[in-house]
DNA sequence: AGCACGCCGACT
DNA sequence: GTCGGCGTGCTC
């Protein structure tokens, strides 16, 4: 018998499998998707079984395998499959694949740690033999009590023994130690609580087939109660024996839907997420391998768990930037769930509040389900949102605060109630604004905010290459204040504290949610009323629920809506409704004060309005005439390297190559300077590549990347469908 | 990737 | 004379 070998080393030249010998004594125990040593070359490497057969035809002498690493590992037959697929579509190699849809414990490498966790427990070795030491040494007291604690309790915890104690009885031979594997999370104790859905829930509840695979997106306003019908779909699932991916953002709230799951499902949910330590992702793969849960809670990753049996899958957020793996390789969860939907025949839902264009675009031609929530569960109303011209405010004076939103936050303190403020971060400092009256550079080609290039003043797109000098005044309103635009949390924290000196503020950004658990202790403590004002940039938009919060004040609208994507309208929309959500859960009232230079702007109107259909048609519009997804796939290729006239050069030859290749009305754009040109000490060229249909793309991007793997002085990143370029 | 092999320059 | 620099080629 023989079986075909990938190694571990993830690098081009090692794509392809090679051919070991198996030895009798392991002829019935290997079985493909095992992780195995062999001999390669002059050392010992890991690799993973993909085929087994029975001969050798290859025409090399084949070596022996040497051992199987770990045999409760085996991925099985359609992770095999989907380990495939993603090397397919993300040009990975097949061992990257793997790896990648392992938790590190078990990914291949060099150290070897063992994660198993065990409880220790006396045992005795001998019962006779016990005996006979009571009798010999009656005045051996607490020896004794020992022992007899182990004869009534059959075994005893090690830690309830006296080390002295224990060093006694193991040194005469009476007891020995037992370990007995436990794990690190454990949910026995919770109770289960069950909630009823509303009538509109509940019709989109009987809605899903489960006996076909459809992809479904589920739009539903924010505090809809979508998790609440995911719960019943997984129910129902279990019911008939079967099992639930729940895929949800790569956010502090990971945590708090693991805990409604815990209500729900009790020990029969593994969570995984960031903040886990690697032995408890360890512990829990051990769970979900040993068929021990059938539900699954988790990021990004957890869509390659081996649950066997799956009945369905869903992502909350769909729109979540965190569903893209922003390094090699660059896959979207959502194309991994939809395959293993196909796979299995099941349904996968995509939930989100603020869909992307792509997935509306996707429902409303019927190749998605849509399913739709229309109303907030129980009293709650959609918030009132005021919108609030900075321009004239600035004028006034007013450079972070409108009297407006000062005014509110007054009101609200005094009422006892919480306040969320968004300080927005996305895309800051990469584009030039004026801070007097807001305007921003655009590409006239493209529509997209031109970068600043500090060491050439130069302002830059990024995508087609239009340059042009930056100003001394600004074109709109002729002042001398064209500007980086920086306000950073901790200042803004200061400046509350300075205008509302009673109130109590928390701060939530990347800095203060550094630490382990503090994502959880600032919800924990804001929830619980320690605080008045919670404070944060983006990662304060999604998925909480503080039924005290009243009012949402937005500082500055504006900042993502200038980021150099096309974009960034959608991210904009759906950061603003998503926040704007956070207001009036329950039966108070809630208010949104949202601050911009550009109130006329559709996304801000439409948020006003909270009208997404609009949103979404006016959007859609403009992405038709620009030609950007949904209606061309999109995909960025950066050519990288430290040698900067070797870097233009070979980004030139891939244009070349690419131009010379693919179909005529494919539109092949740059190369130009990537969004962040030097970045590690090495520079970046992006070309973008803009098709409908391209029969020859895949075959054609597959041999650049390959003529590249063998570059010294340039590597190739290809993304596809990227979120950013 | 990581290692052996090999071919050149500057050292005890 | 030899040690070690890195360029090249191979690994079942």
């Amino acid at each position: 018998m023989y079986a075909n070998v990938i190694i571990e080393y993830g690098v081009k030249a090692l794509n392809k499998t090679f051919i070991y010998r198996i030895p009798d004594e392991l002829k019935d125990k290997i079985k493909v998707g095992m992780k195995v040593y062999v001999p390669f070359g002059t050392q010992q490497v890991l690799g993973f079984v993909i085929e087994l057969q029975n001969s050798n035809n290859t025409g090399f002498e084949a070596k022996e395998i040497i051992k199987i690493d770990n045999t409760e590992l085996v991925l099985n037959k359609e992770l095999m499959d989907v380990g495939a697929y993603l090397s397919k579509i993300t040009l990975c190699s097949l061992i990257t694949a793997y790896q990648t849809m392992l938790p590190s414990s078990l990914k291949i490498k060099k150290q070897e740690h063992n994660y198993n966790l065990y409880d220790e427990y006396l045992v005795l070795t001998d019962k006779l033999k016990a005996m006979e030491y009571i009798c010999k040494y009656p005045r051996r007291i607490a020896q004794i009590k020992t022992i007899n604690n182990i004869l009534e309790e059959g075994k005893l915890n090690k830690k309830e023994v006296s080390s002295e104690i224990f060093k006694a009885l193991e040194e005469n031979g009476i007891v020995s130690i037992e370990k007995v594997s436990k794990y690190r999370i454990n949910n026995d104790n919770i109770n289960v609580i069950k909630k009823t859905l509303t009538k509109e829930q509940e019709s989109v509840y009987k809605s899903l087939d489960f006996k076909k695979h459809d992809t479904y997106l589920l739009y539903g306003v924010t505090g809809s109660g979508k998790t609440e019908i995911y719960i019943k779909w997984i129910e129902k699932c279990i019911r008939d024996g079967k099992t639930a991916i729940m895929l949800v953002p790569e956010i502090g709230l990971t945590t708090q839907i693991a805990k409604r799951f815990y209500e729900s499902f009790g020990s029969d949910v593994a969570i995984f997420h960031s903040s886990l330590s690697e032995g408890e992702k360890y512990d829990e793969y051990l769970k979900i391998l040993r068929g021990e849960v059938h539900v699954v809670v988790g990021t990004r990753s957890a869509v390659f768990v081996p649950l066997k049996n799956l009945g369905i899958i869903i992502i909350d957020e769909e729109d979540s930037s965190s569903y893209k793996q922003d390094n090699n390789p660059r896959y979207h969860a959502r194309d991994i769930a939809i395959y293993r939907g196909k796979y299995n025949n099941i349904p996968v839902i995509l939930g989100s509040a603020t869909p992307t264009l792509e997935s509306k675009a996707r429902a409303d031609k019927g190749v998605y389900k849509l399913l739709r929530l229309r109303n907030r569960v129980g009293n709650a109303k959609l918030p009132f949102i005021h919108v609030i011209d900075m321009e004239s405010e600035m004028k006034k004076r007013n450079m972070i605060f409108s009297d407006f939103l000062q005014n509110k936050i007054k009101e609200k303190l005094a009422r006892k109630e919480q306040i969320i403020l968004l300080l927005n971060r996305r895309g800051f400092s990469t584009y030039i604004t004026c801070s007097n009256c807001g305007y921003t550079y655009k590409c006239h080609n493209c529509d997209i905010t031109l970068t600043y290039h500090k060491t050439t003043n130069n302002l830059v797109c990024h995508y087609c290459g239009y340059k042009k000098i930056k100003d001394n005044v600004c074109p709109k309103c002729h002042e001398e204040s064209l500007n980086y635009y920086g306000l950073g949390t901790e200042k803004l924290e200061e400046k509350i504290k300075e205008m509302f000196p009673s109130a109590r503020v928390i701060r939530m950004d990347q800095d203060t949610t550094r630490n382990k658990g503090m994502h959880e202790r600032i919800i924990g403590d804001f929830k619980k009323y320690k605080y008045d004002i919670l404070l944060g940039t983006q990662m304060i938009s999604k998925g909480l629920d503080f039924p005290k919060v009243t009012l949402v004040g937005v500082i500055n609208a504006d900042a993502s809506l200038n980021i150099p994507d096309y974009r960034s309208s959608e991210v904009t929309y759906s950061l603003l409704s998503q926040v704007a959500g956070r207001a009036g859960r329950s039966d108070m009232p809630g208010e949104v004060v949202i601050q911009t230079f550009n109130p006329n702007h559709y996304v801000i109107e439409c948020v006003k309005e909270n009208n997404y259909d609009k949103f979404y048609l006016q959007e859609m519009n403009f992405r038709k005439n620009l030609k950007y997804p949904p209606y061309y796939y999109l995909i960025s290729i950066k050519v990288i390297g430290k040698i900067y006239e070797k870097t233009i050069e070979n980004s030139q030859k891939v244009k070349k190559y690419l131009v010379d290749n693919l179909n005529k009305d494919t539109i092949i754009l740059g190369p130009t300077t990537a969004a962040v040109f030097k970045f590690n000490n090495e520079y970046r060229m992006q070309i973008i590549i803009k098709y409908k249909f391209d029969d020859k793309l895949m075959d054609t991007l597959r041999d650049i990347d390959n003529i590249f793997a063998s570059n010294k002085d340039n590597y190739l990143e290809i993304d596809f469908n990227p979120l950013r370029i």
